[in-house]
DNA sequence: TAACCCATGTAAAAGGTTACATGATTTC
DNA sequence: GAAATCATGTAACCTTTTACATGGGTTA
């Protein structure tokens, strides 16, 4: 149910489905991706069940906007879950598990041509969360000591993003060298084997 | 889909529901949780597809399983996903989602504890990996170019579990740390007005 | 005038969680 | 005799994905 929480959590300030979409898309997407039929839904949802209100207001450019914002019932239930454990364990990677599966083709210049495409994958990930670093804090480095505590958590959390891209990145690295040698390893074997 | 081609995956050799579930729980949950109830239904539907076959064979202790194989398109179909690209980028982390959002709180103690509990919940979780290894490889530290290749590809997974836990253990206690000083600088500022 | 951005939604299908139901055998 | 393990499944519900539908305003 952490959809629920991030919306409300985003709605500190008002805000239409397209905005909160846009921040998804522009500043979330590298821990939480959500699709705009999703966000619209469950708005629609949240304010059933008495946690949003909306007001439609007219908009400059394109039809009128339904601008959500948060009662008191929502911003309990949101502090209910910041106050909460961490919600950790759920996580599932797809590319972990087709790795550990790739060992029936018996092919390992498939398995590193793998690892050095997830790697530029993973290297197109890093940008994004440097066009988010920049977008969101600057060019420059900054001291997150000196930032509101908004954005100092959500510094936080983008430091999170790049460590463990760049983790990722690093492992690929090594594990692709580390077949290579067991390639070199199984031609040997098999140079050996038709000299015999 | 990506459930469907675990399953797939595991049934090189043939099992049951009831194996399949605990090869998840046991070696796979790390990077791919699976309930009971979902695995049932889905190897019934990838029958239903003609991706795999079953027979009901008596059981020793308990009621007569039921044991699927793959069929040859259930092969095909896998291969396919295993040369296929990696599946990256849609990874969502609650934990990450509620540290971003905790500036609403205002609350700086609140993070550091939140950190700190995250930091000990990750270190259950490095248990568990070392549980898995020592399940899969032994005690020893084993040199992977010496595995079979499914048992080294799983090596490479297990290892990047192990490294990804590790770095987000890293970054919780530089992070509290952080909290720390800024908790420090804050108090200093409360002090210095009061005192002015 | 075509493409893009603004802005809202609906609906069907797929994927996943939680709870329930049943019952034999083995181990303490 | 109770608890754990073996073993299968159904049903309701919730969450997510994919596709469709509409239409005004702005920019190249």
């Amino acid at each position: 149910m952490s959809l629920d929480h991030i919306l409300l959590g985003l709605l500190k300030e008002p805000a239409s489905g397209y905005d909160l979409k846009s921040v998804f898309d522009h500043r979330i997407r590298y821990y939480w991706a959500a699709d705009q039929s999703q966000i619209y839904v469950t708005l629609k949802r949240l304010e059933r069940q008495g946690f949003l209100e909306s007001t439609r207001e007219p908009s400059d450019k394109g039809p009128p906007r339904r601008v959500y914002h948060r009662t008191e019932a929502g911003t309990e239930v949101l502090h209910e879950w910041l106050r909460g454990p961490p919600k950790v364990g759920d996580e599932r990677f797809a590319y972990a598990a087709q790795l550990a599966l790739m060992g029936e083709l018996d092919d390992l210049s498939r398995t590193r041509d793998y690892l050095l495409e997830l790697e530029n994958l993973l290297a197109q990930r890093l940008e994004m969360l440097d066009g988010i670093q920049r977008d969101t804090f600057g060019n420059a480095d900054i001291d997150p000591l000196t930032l509101p505590p908004a954005r100092f958590h959500a510094w936080l959390t983008l430091h999170l993003g790049r460590r463990m891209v760049r983790t990722r990145m690093h492992w690929c690295r090594d594990c692709a060298e580390l077949v290579r040698e067991r390639e070199k390893v199984e031609s040997e074997q098999l140079s050996a084997a038709s000299g015999s």
